[in-house]
DNA sequence: ATGAAAGCGCTAACAG
DNA sequence: CTGTTAGCGCTTTCAT
C-alpha cells in the first residue's frame, strides 16, 4: 500500500497530527523549523502521496465541481463542448477539479440526485430544462448549484439576454427590407427557446407584421428538413430565425444542396454564435452569445456560494443575464 | 448535517453494520427480510443519502475515471471534445464517471504527480507527448493508465494507425496524378506527428520522388500562414498532406480568401476526419480516424487493468493500432 | 442473521 | 511547539 502520514510519523518518532500539520502545507501553523524540515525530509525520502479522499472526508470538501446536464449530448455539442472548456479553463485558475457525472439512464431521478448529493463535489453547475423532476428537487437541496443558459426558477441562473437577441435579430433583418418571417424551434420547451419564440412573436406583431408573415415552426430538435417544404412554396422572400446554430447550418446545407437561393428566397439568421471557422461557404448571420461569461460568472458565483459558511443564501436567488451582440454575415 | 448510516441504527435499535450491509447494496449478504425492509423504509423516511467519499476511503476505490493531457487545450478542440464526450458515453455505460484533471501550471510534475495518484480515481486516460516528465513518472506508478492518439514507450496504449494512414492518402494522391508534395507540421515533436512524417517522407523515396519534390514544412501549429508563401511560388501544383483537419481547413480558407486555386494550384489533404458539417464550400480530402473506438478499446483496457487483482500486469504493455480510412472530397 | 470491534487516512480541538 | 484524543461515514473481519 501507500506511505501514510502515520508512517512517517512512526518512522520519524512524532505523532501524526504533526506531521499531518506540517504536510497539509497551512503555512500559519506553528512548527520548528527543525521538525518541518525532517518532515518534509522523510515525505520526499519516503515517496509519501497525500490521499485526497481522507482529507475530503475530514474537511467535508472535496475541491471538486460537478457539471451535470439532462440533456442528451456530449463534448462534442458546440455548447456542451463549450462550457466544459470554459469550466475546465476556471477549475484550473481556481485549483479545482470537473467531475462530469454520467446521467442515470432509466433509473428514478432520486438516484441520480443522490449521485449528485453524495459527497464528491462541493457545487454543481446545471444545464436542464425547467420540467426535469430533479429541478424541483435541487431547489430544495442544500447542494449549492447553479443553472447556466436556461434560466430556472427558484435557481440561482445565468444566460444569455435572449429576448434581446430576437430584437437586435428582428430589427437587423427589418432595416435589411424583410417583412416575412419564420421561427424555427423544436417541440420540446426549453425556457430560452420558448423566450426566444415569444420575444419573435411580441416584438413582430408590435411592429404590425400580421400573424401569417409570422410563423412558428416546429421542428425535430435541430433537423429543419420538415420546414423546408412550406418555407420554399411561401411567396416571396422568408426571413427564417432558427433557434440556434446547428439549426441554421442544417437550413442553409439544404438550400445550398437544393439550390435554393440565400438570401433572396430565404434569408437566415442563427442564434448562439457558435460559427464555423471551417471554410465556410457563407458566412452566418448569428446572434452571438457570451458563453464564456455565462460559465465563467455561473461558476463565480458557484464558489462564492460555497464559501458561504452555512446553507443556502436566504434571499432570492440571483438571475443574471448577459448582453448579446449581433454578428454580420451573409446568409440575410 | 446529513443523516448516516449511525443515525438509522440508532433509529432502529440496530447496529451500524447491519444497516450497511443493507443500503450497500449487495444482494447477497443474508439479512432477515423484515429488518431489510425496516432499513430501507428508514433509509427513504430519514433521507438518507450514502456518502461516497467514505465508502471510496474504505473501499479504495472511487468509480472515477480521470482524463488528463498535457497539451494546451480544451473540450472546445475538436479532438479533446470527442474523447471527452465519447469518454462520457462510455462511463454511463459503465457506472462510472469522468474526473478531468485541471493542469497545475507553472508547478513541478511531482505535484500533478501527486494530484493524479491522490486516490480520487481508479484509472487515468491520458494524451500527452513523450517529453513529459510526468509520462516517466507515470510509467513507474501502480496507477493503471492508457494513453491514446500518441503512443507512449511502456505504456499502453491505443491510436489510429498513422503510418496507414499516411500511406492512404499518398496512393490517393499518387493516383490523381500529384507528383510534387508538402507535408505540414507543427515543430513540437508529437510521436503521431512524427510517424506520419517518417511516413510521408519514406514512401514518397520509395515511390522515387526527389528529395526537392516532397517538402516537410515545419508551421506554428495549426497555422499554416508561414507556409503558403512558399507554396505558392513552387512551380506547378503541390499535394499538401496536412498533420491535422484544422490546419487543413486554415489552409483552405486562406486558398479560398487568395483566390488561390484548390485543387489545381494547392490541392489539400487532411488528418483524423474532424470534418465540417457546417455548409463546408469545399469538402476535405482526409483520413478518418476511428476516435470512438480508439477512446473506447483504451478505456475498456483501463477497466480491465483496474479490475485485475494486483499492481500493474506483468508482461509488456498493450500498443493497439486502430484501422483508418480515406474519406473523399474535392479538395484534392 | 446480527453485533462488536476495528480501521481506511486524514484533520480539528484541546491540552500542555 | 507538539502530543492526546477523537471522529469524518462507511465497510470488513470476526464473533455469536
Amino acid at each position: 500500500m501507500s506511505v501514510t502520514v502515520k508512517d512517517i510519523a512512526i518512522d520519524l518518532h512524532l505523532s501524526q497530527p504533526t506531521v499531518s500539520r506540517i504536510l497539509s502545507g497551512d503555512p500559519n501553523q506553528r512548527v520548528s523549523t527543525a521538525t518541518r524540515q525532517r518532515v518534509l525530509d522523510a515525505a520526499k525520502r519516503m515517496r509519501y502521496q497525500p490521499n485526497a479522499v481522507a482529507r475530503s472526508l475530514r474537511r467535508g470538501k472535496t475541491d471538486i465541481i460537478g457539471i451535470y446536464t439532462n440533456h442528451d449530448y456530449d463534448a462534442r455539442n458546440d455548447f456542451y463542448g463549450t462550457v466544459l472548456g470554459v469550466s475546465q479553463r476556471f477549475c484550473e485558475q481556481n485549483r479545482l477539479d470537473l467531475l462530469i457525472h454520467s446521467a442515470l439512464h432509466d433509473r428514478p431521478v432520486e438516484d441520480m440526485y443522490a449521485k449528485l448529493r453524495d459527497g464528491r463535489i462541493d457545487g454543481l453547475l446545471l444545464h436542464a430544462t425547467s420540467d426535469d423532476p430533479l429541478v424541483g428537487i435541487l431547489q430544495q437541496s442544500i447542494l449549492p448549484v447553479v443553472a447556466i443558459a436556461d434560466t430556472l426558477p427558484d435557481l440561482p441562473s445565468v444566460a444569455p439576454d435572449d429576448r434581446e437577441g430576437i430584437l437586435l435579430s428582428i430589427s437587423y433583418l427589418w432595416e435589411k427590407g424583410y417583412r416575412q418571417f419564420a421561427y424555427l424551434c423544436p417541440e420540446h420547451e426549453l425556457p430560452s427557446i420558448e423566450q426566444r419564440r415569444r420575444t419573435f412573436e411580441q416584438e413582430l406583431a408590435r411592429r404590425g407584421v400580421d400573424s401569417d408573415q409570422r410563423t412558428v415552426m416546429r421542428i425535430d430538435w435541430e433537423d429543419p428538413k420538415s420546414a423546408l417544404e412550406p418555407l420554399i412554396n411561401r411567396d416571396g422572400c422568408t426571413a427564417v430565425c432558427c433557434w440556434n446554430d446547428r439549426t441554421a447550418y442544417r437550413l442553409l446545407n439544404r438550400c445550398l444542396a437544393e439550390n435554393i437561393d440565400v438570401p433572396s428566397k430565404i434569408a437566415i439568421i442563427g442564434f448562439d454564435g457558435f460559427i464555423s471557422s471551417k471554410a465556410p461557404a457563407r458566412n452566418l448571420v448569428t446572434v452571438a452569445c457570451p458563453w464564456e461569461d455565462v460559465v465563467t460568472s455561473a461558476l463565480t458565483m458557484l464558489v462564492t456560494m460555497i464559501n458561504v459558511p452555512k446553507g443556502r443564501t436566504p434571499q432570492e436567488p440571483e438571475q443574471i443575464l448577459l448582453p448579446v451582440k449581433l454578428l454580420n454575415g451573409d446568409t440575410s
